[in-house]
DNA sequence: TGACCGTATGTCACATTTGACATATACTGC
DNA sequence: GCAGTATATGTCAAATGTGACATACGGTCA
């Protein structure tokens, strides 16, 4: 729950880290920026193998090619649903999707 | 990305119907509609299986009863980050999760 | 060097989501 | 009928997320 703690931690760049339980986040918080890296990288893939530049991705979910680097480093600020909806605006299935979270699960 | 459609949808009664594309929604936005629900679907059972009133959940949460209920109802005003968080917080695991998602993909 | 391109980061006004509350509906057992 | 319990729905202030902008960083090419 303390989305302050998350966003210290992001600021310290705990980006480069493993996002384990190295410091008391609460299992769900782990497993949710967990799940939130994963789709992070997933959109990224998806997006270098089309040769698409951030912007040209930003055009085409009407968005900005600064939240899609938010996007791509899991930046606190973004959810799940707009990596999902960009995930999937990149043709990404449901069944894509799920796979995609099991890659990851422990 | 037109989310008042999604609400005057909600708002006409669609929860009873099949959530495919039987209006002009956008392939993107059908699929997280179906995501939601399947959550949403996943949420409740949990919930029941552990003998939880919705109220119970919603203390866990640290949320109320009422968005628990329109958790459950994959109401629009409801987040996939939220319904993650709660289905984390009722033990699910992020594999868990994923099987969830594979469950209903086409 | 400097111009260009792609990406990253900080900020902010505006939009959406959230918990809380009131209230309604539905189903018990009495 | 009336209480009591569980769930549903509408509303709203406060919290969080979003697109947009400016600007910085890093690479490449001339």
């Amino acid at each position: 729950m303390n989305k302050t703690r998350i966003k210290q931690l992001k600021a310290a760049g705990w980006k480069l880290g493993n996002t384990s339980d190295f410091l008391n986040l609460s299992a769900e918080e782990s497993i949710l920026i967990e799940i939130k890296i994963t789709l992070a990288a997933g959109l990224r893939k998806e997006r270098t193998d089309k040769g698409l530049t951030q912007q040209a991705l930003a055009d085409l979910l009407d968005s900005s090619q600064s939240r899609v680097a938010k996007m791509e480093s899991a930046d606190p600020s973004v959810s799940i649903d707009l990596l999902m909806r960009s995930l999937l605006a990149l043709g990404i299935t449901q069944m894509g999707l799920a796979k995609l979270l099991a890659t990851k699960a422990a």
